[in-house]
DNA sequence: CAGACTGTTCAGATAATTCTGAATAGACTT
DNA sequence: AAGTCTATTCAGAATTATCTGAACAGTCTG
């Protein structure tokens, strides 16, 4: 086995992986995959080359890429000479990935402090839970806000 | 209307909201409602109860309730004199599911590591990125880890 | 022991997500 | 302009996740 065969096999295998990866993280699997082979190739990749290596129909790396382009984790690049659309990382695609997490958990909160504000003022056990509730939400929004800052932009 | 009938409306509002949250956080709709439900009310419910109040079978409450106490977010409590299973949050609710979290980053982190020690060794473009992407999950591994030992138990 | 009640399991029903193929519209080439 | 290649959209297909009802085993009560 050659060299090129083997990064073949190890990159196919570890698309497989973060395909997995993804849908813990609530992203598509095809979206995760996509976003796989982007980290692993480094440079821009064709979108008729993403349909292609992944096996999947043009509709579905249509939907996909427009999700991870929506999230700020890839961006559309033109290759000059050539009618397809390429993509690669964000430079800050970490940073963004990070942001969009934030961005739920301080919803979360919002919501929870939401429920408060409508509690009527005798309900002093109820709103005690619920702050604990929204105080764990916002500890971990700290801690978000704190890695998007110190996440360096990935080297491509 | 009193103040029982509109503790009621809050808490259904409530629960509709956090089963919405728990789907982004990739726990399912019924978990997530069950959890809120006894945020909300404190003390421990009845598996009957659950059921009647959240208007699902006895069967969904069942296989909900196991997903929840796998992942150490509740804890089942006897009553004497009551044949039901009665169910409250865990002491340290929030630090478990704080612990949950970050058991899939460092998941994450080691399919990276996995995947970078398959590579040949003349694959450093490849290595780099593959080195940016688990940097970026031992970040937030971290900044979990640190949110698990902050995370004071819950006042219940 | 018989009857009532409890929680679990599992096959099948239901609902939600994800993927595809066809239709469409835009852009480039000749 | 006609032909080719492109990405997007969308209705329906395929797949996956979730819920239910029935069957079951255990436990308590009278």
């Amino acid at each position: 086995m050659n060299t090129t065969e083997q990064i073949d096999q190890v990159r196919d295998d570890f698309i497989t992986r973060m395909g997995v990866i993804a849908m813990g993280d609530g992203l598509p699997r095809m979206s995760g995959q996509i976003f796989a082979m982007l980290v692993f190739e480094g440079e821009a990749i064709a979108f008729g080359a993403l349909s292609r290596r992944l096996s999947v129909s043009r509709a579905t790396i249509s939907t996909s890429i427009r999700l991870l382009e929506e999230r700020g984790l890839i961006r559309r690049v033109n290759k000059t000479g050539d009618r397809q659309d390429y993509f690669q990382l964000a430079d800050d695609a970490y940073a963004a990935m990070t942001k969009y997490a934030l961005a739920g958990t301080r919803h979360a909160k919002a919501e929870i402090n939401d429920t408060m504000s409508k509690l009527p003022e005798d309900a002093e056990g109820v709103r005690a839970r619920l702050d604990s509730f929204a105080a764990f939400y916002d500890t971990i929004s700290e801690a978000l806000d704190d890695v998007a800052t110190r996440v360096s932009k990935p080297k491509i």
